[in-house]
DNA sequence: CGGATATTAAACCGATCGGTTCAGTTCGGC
DNA sequence: GCCGAACTGAACCGATCGGTTTAATATCCG
């Protein structure tokens, strides 16, 4: 479906200019004679290496939704006392949420995904997927499971998560603030925690 | 800016017309024609009511953001015990963020705020800051303030309404999943209300 | 170097785009 | 009924769209 008919000499470069338009533009804004330009190959060129726009699109996003899935959370994290760990592990969090590469990347797949339902399956799963997954994995390991007490871990990762996409995000998306402060983020982090711990930490 | 130029005997029929086709095709997918053909005007019409296509996509849809603002809390809520009340206002935002309408003006709003800035802003003031004042206002009555504990509002506020907006919401987003039942929707509100109660209920 | 492959620029195609024009028709109010 | 305002359908405009073609040129590798 979006796959290549060939890969040329030129291939990353036409990838790397379609990226920029497409993220731009979005979809329909994006028109290939400007990828063409951008990617600084002749059009014939580009075609020679996608059947149409939509492979080209897919391609190029689904390959960047692979970008911002996360590998195994990291032995530092996991060895730390558990609400340093989780204050870790929302920081990044929420610190990666207010990208610039994050934010375009999600108004890009809302967008777009009931247009192209696979961009949003394959966003969705290495994307707040993964992400869910991920603390999963923490809040199972043998200390967290030690100091928390929670039934349900996917409920309790889910609550984690949305509790650092906060209304500064909300602001970010919508263009109504600027970049934000490590002082924002700090206290986004810290807040969640602390909510977080109140209602699953075990009681001595 | 998105002011009509003048209101004819079928203006009404062309802001549902155009509502309808850049709901569903976005700003740069829907065409005049389309939106002409649906309104069952004329394009000359059409154009006798708005200047361009940018002044009929911003009236439109800035209204529709109106449409999403709540007044204030109902006095029947208020009156609730504190964790039914809450529970209440958690229902009715998991309902409301889950419904095809919120969704699609959240979607469109995402895609388009970059380029029409006042739209973002419309969207977050009527829609975000709307719930999360309507929260604040909730929390600051006697009777909440004397069961919880809150050194900021606008934190718990934030916290409250994020947990309503689930790994669900997500997945309805980017349309992995199908429409949510009521007992996904009572099981996000009860947990998003224990988590809150955990950390600021007063204890006895 | 030579040959095969990759790429190019320019032109093309049919279709659609947002916006404009205009003679004719319809509608509503007096 | 009359008249002015509103609306129409069809055609138009210049521009752009995604995709195609082709002779010429550039590149790479043995």
């Amino acid at each position: 479906m979006n796959a290549p008919v060939r890969k040329g000499r030129k291939y990353d470069q036409v990838l790397e200019g379609a990226r920029s338009v497409f993220m731009r533009e979005g979809f329909e804004g994006a028109s290939v004679d400007q990828i063409a330009r951008d990617a600084h190959v002749s059009k014939a060129t580009l075609y020679s290496y996608f059947p149409d726009k939509q492979s080209l699109f897919l391609a190029v996003i689904t390959h960047d939704c692979e970008m911002q899935a996360r590998g195994a959370m990291s032995e530092d994290i996991v060895q730390k006392p558990v609400p340093e760990a989780l204050y870790a592990i929302a920081h990044s969090f929420v610190s990666f949420f207010l990208t610039g590469f994050a934010l375009q990347m999600f108004r890009l797949c809302v967008a777009e995904s009931m247009r192209f339902p696979e961009l949003g399956r394959a966003f969705y799963e290495t994307g707040p997927q993964n992400a869910q997954n991920q603390i999963i994995a923490y809040l199972e390991t043998p200390r967290a499971r030690a100091e928390l007490e929670i039934e349900d871990s996917y409920v309790a990762a889910d609550q984690l998560l949305q509790m650092c996409r906060t209304d500064l995000l909300l602001k970010r998306l919508f263009g109504v603030v600027g970049d934000a402060s490590e002082d924002e983020i700090d206290r986004i982090s810290r807040e969640a925690v602390a909510t977080f711990l109140a209602r699953y930490q075990r009681r001595p």
